[in-house]
DNA sequence: TATCAATCGGATTGGCCTATCCAGTTTGGT
DNA sequence: ACCAAACTGGATAGGCCAATCCGATTGATA
């Protein structure tokens, strides 16, 4: 993708060569286990994949925060960049339904990423700017297709972490196993979005619940999954 | 809930009493630790809250499934229930909704329940055959819903499987966080199932892909999550 | 080319998991 | 009250994980 940019954020001292060698390979590595497994993915597995010692990986990437930050931000701007293609669709609904089916499909195709939208790190910095960036583009998005009066009036943001928490779930669940069953359950949902509603909803969880139980989720993957009866 | 009732299928040789107890205490605290935990929890953790040493755990449950057939056949039974209650409302689509909602409301109160019902366990035989005891009456009730005219012909028994690792999704990332989110997404769901229908879908999955994915789910959970490269 | 600091990666520690083994204890019939 | 069979649970083996330490290696500079 972008080649010349080094990680954004002032990098003090540039790395040696092969450092930062290693540190690309890493990412790339990262990539494609994230992908595959999921943010459960064991740092370790990444080094193996990378092919370069465990130790060289914490070096790089202290906490698997930061490897996650790494990795996931620029997937974040190709999912914030859906909503501004969503925006310039002259039929607001159709933008609508085009973004969720594309986010959706986002996560289809990358169970890490799956994992990425209904978590939140707060110290992965790039990444959850970038959400946020994605956050108020997709507000405006919402607002225009109830303008157009096509949306349900009672549809909340929130309601977009609930439709991708429920779309995790379907991935996750089938897998490979029926790759595109996903589709199914969203083009329900998107039915049940369009205006007139059919009838009233139970109140919206609201932001702040909602993003406890991101935090929650985002911990658990992050730490090992160990418990204290 | 039974006390008088042994396990139902012939134990061969009747349990000395000691064993019979722990065996007991075995089951109930594998219902608070799965119910809490889901089925990723570990056989040691359960141990632990049942107060028994590990060895006793896995000499009268030597795989998780068995485990997992004890706690849960009577709690699929009142899964069946629900249809046989759904059944005998007078109005089809009541009955129906109201069926998805206990369903779902039972997976929100139980993430091993929630883990079980997208997941299949061939080797756990009383819980399977409950399972499609439930199954076969909740064509029925589907049957019934479709000839009112009230939930769209192109509503597949499978779809409900859908529906239950979407919903497994929305209750895993929210837990305790906002514990009635899943109903606003149930709500959603139900609405976009009722006739007229708003527009096609993409094929379902089919019986078989679903049943394939609910295997490997199983199988994740049953076994150490570790991985090969 | 020579030097040294930055970097590398294997070995290791400590924790939790599944699963098995075996010496000590409990039960129930006599 | 006695004893054999059934049962118990701690110890243990083997595996995966996060994280740290340290001797060997390599890149950048003079």
């Amino acid at each position: 993708m972008n080649s010349g940019a080094q990680h954004p954020d002032g990098p003090a001292q540039p790395l040696r060569s092969d450092a930062e060698r290693n540190r690309e390979r890493i990412i790339a590595a990262a990539r494609t286990v994230f992908a595959r497994d999921g943010l459960s993915a064991s740092m370790a597995s990444v080094a193996r994949e990378a092919g370069v010692g465990i130790a060289t990986m914490f070096r790089r990437f202290p906490t698997k925060e930061e490897l996650v930050d790494a990795v996931f931000s620029d997937r974040m701007d190709a999912y914030a960049d859906a909503v501004t293609v969503a925006l310039e669709d002259p039929d607001p609904w159709n933008g609508f339904v085009g973004y969720i089916e594309a986010a959706c499909a986002m996560q289809a195709a990358d169970s890490g990423f799956a994992d990425v939208l209904t978590m939140t790190f707060p110290t992965a910095k790039a990444l959850e700017q970038r959400r946020n960036e994605a956050y108020q583009a997709m507000v405006r998005l919402i607002d225009r297709a109830k303008a157009t009066g096509r949306l349900r009036q009672d549809f909340d943001p929130s309601d977009l972490v609930l439709i991708h928490m429920a779309n995790a779930g379907v991935v996750n669940a089938t897998g490979d196993a029926a790759p595109d069953a996903w589709r199914r359950v969203v083009a329900l949902f998107i039915q049940s979005l369009e205006a007139p509603a059919r009838g009233p909803l139970p109140a919206s969880p609201g932001h702040e619940p909602l993003y406890k139980a991101m935090l929650r989720a985002g911990q658990g993957t992050t730490t090992p999954p160990g418990k204290s009866s």
